[in-house]
DNA sequence: GCTTGAAGTTGACGTAGCGGCAACATCTAC
DNA sequence: GTAGATGTTGCCGCTACGTCAACTTCAAGC
């Protein structure tokens, strides 16, 4: 007995594109195709089906389902449904870690706030910073970091999150008022900066001026802290250079 | 200022690739594009570009990714990522299942067993023959059958496993030595066979006749029972209406 | 001014797993 | 003989780009 592709289809709950498919594709061939290209199926093609559709659903493409139904007698199999359970299991932890990110995210529209990364950084995969500072300072350095913040309080992330846009507004007033970079309430604001750099990494005197003169030089870092008043970033800059010389070890 | 596309790809760690295509789909169009048809972009499209990388990296399509940023100020795009997070939560509970039945299918593997679903039935989605079932009987019917098996204990389950094979074999022996469909050892068999039955649904007197015709002219069912004897087919459908001309209530 | 290398451009094809047409052939029933 | 169901073979479409190919343009050095 011979069935045709619709009664396939409907008895296992395919299409009848997706059984044409498989044959295009040789992972299930008909029993036999009559001279005027009908397709028919035995019981043995049914089995195939069954078990095809059985490996498809758990999540394998159908290149691999063809191999591990070609080798399922064969421990090739059983190694390949192993490393997909892997693959299963990173791909549940990766998301569990989406769910709370999306979470944080929605929380933070909730309250106004922008759609920035800095806002959202918890468990965040996509660093606007990150590639660039592989690139800039290398992979040892940036790994460095992380493994630096993955010991930080609460009170670090805290600081980390607010610390810099309050050095910026007090340095802009300060400037106003037209305090030299040198005045200890300058310096003050400075020592901040530092302490909450140290929290990514421990700048030496150089690199420290050298972080100054990047904000300067950087259109991005510049537009981010000056908003607009170069002059502000680079009183930040000599500011920082005064801090280094003065506090800072080789 | 402004940035070239491969600047731009460099800080943000995506491929000038990507950027253009981010410009074809009208996503991410650039500040500027000169005469000789080169892409500039300003710091507003960086901030859009962090914004879109963090939304993709939620898993959000391009297409939502772009509808949430037009909204950003909306309470769409809140109801958008509250969705995608149920989505998220969904999806990550189904991989739990997945890694379940993976695991289960292994461990059949490696005992020899065959890669048939009833082996690896526990949690499994795609039920050989639910759409067909759904057809024949209709949802209702299935339901109330899911709903019952809800209900087993581990008897059961055990039961209804292995019971149907025992049968069969039993019948296939008493069938070769003659014994006739109406004597007691062969009632005893279809007894358990209806208890079996009873576990998915309850048949009536003629529901379980009709049963037993559909054995036999059912090709799937009569090859799966008689495996190449459908005269045994026969002998159980004559065996099952005499059970239930003689237990059974209308 | 010429050459060279780097960086840019626009197509176009490929990916996985089919869905959904269109255009045409064949089978079954009345 | 004709209609309606069922089949066939293309071919385009979908996502989010990767990966060529074939050119053009730009900056720098001789």
């Amino acid at each position: 007995m011979a069935w045709s592709i619709a009664e396939v289809a409907r008895s296992s709950g395919v299409t009848s594109r997706t059984l044409r498919h498989y044959h295009s594709i040789g992972l299930l061939v008909p029993a036999r195709v009559a001279p005027n290209g009908r397709r028919y199926y035995e019981q043995e093609q049914l089995l195939r089906l069954q078990q095809i559709l059985l490996l498809r659903d758990l999540g394998l493409s159908l290149d691999v389902v063809g191999e591990v139904i070609a080798h399922r007698d064969e421990q090739d199999a059983i190694e390949v449904l192993a490393k997909h359970k892997e693959w299963l299991v990173k791909e549940q932890l990766r998301l569990g870690r989406l769910v709370q990110t999306v979470d944080a995210t929605i929380d933070n529209l909730k309250r106004g706030g922008e759609m920035s990364p800095e806002n959202v950084f918890e468990g965040f995969e996509h660093n606007p910073y990150e590639a660039e500072a592989r690139e800039r300072w290398g992979d040892e350095a940036v790994d460095a970091s992380y493994e630096r913040m993955r010991g930080w309080t609460e009170a670090d992330a805290e600081k980390a999150r607010t610390a810099y846009p309050k050095v910026h507004q007090g340095l802009a007033a300060l400037k106003a008022e037209g305090v030299a970079v040198t005045d200890l309430s300058v310096q003050e604001l400075i020592q901040l900066h530092y302490e909450v750099t140290s929290l990514f990494w421990t700048p030496t005197r150089e690199a420290y001026k050298g972080l100054g003169q990047m904000y300067v030089d950087d259109e991005r870092f510049r537009q981010n802290i000056g908003n607009g008043d170069d002059a502000l970033v680079e009183y930040l800059r000599d500011a920082m250079t005064v801090y280094a010389d003065s506090k800072l070890d080789d």
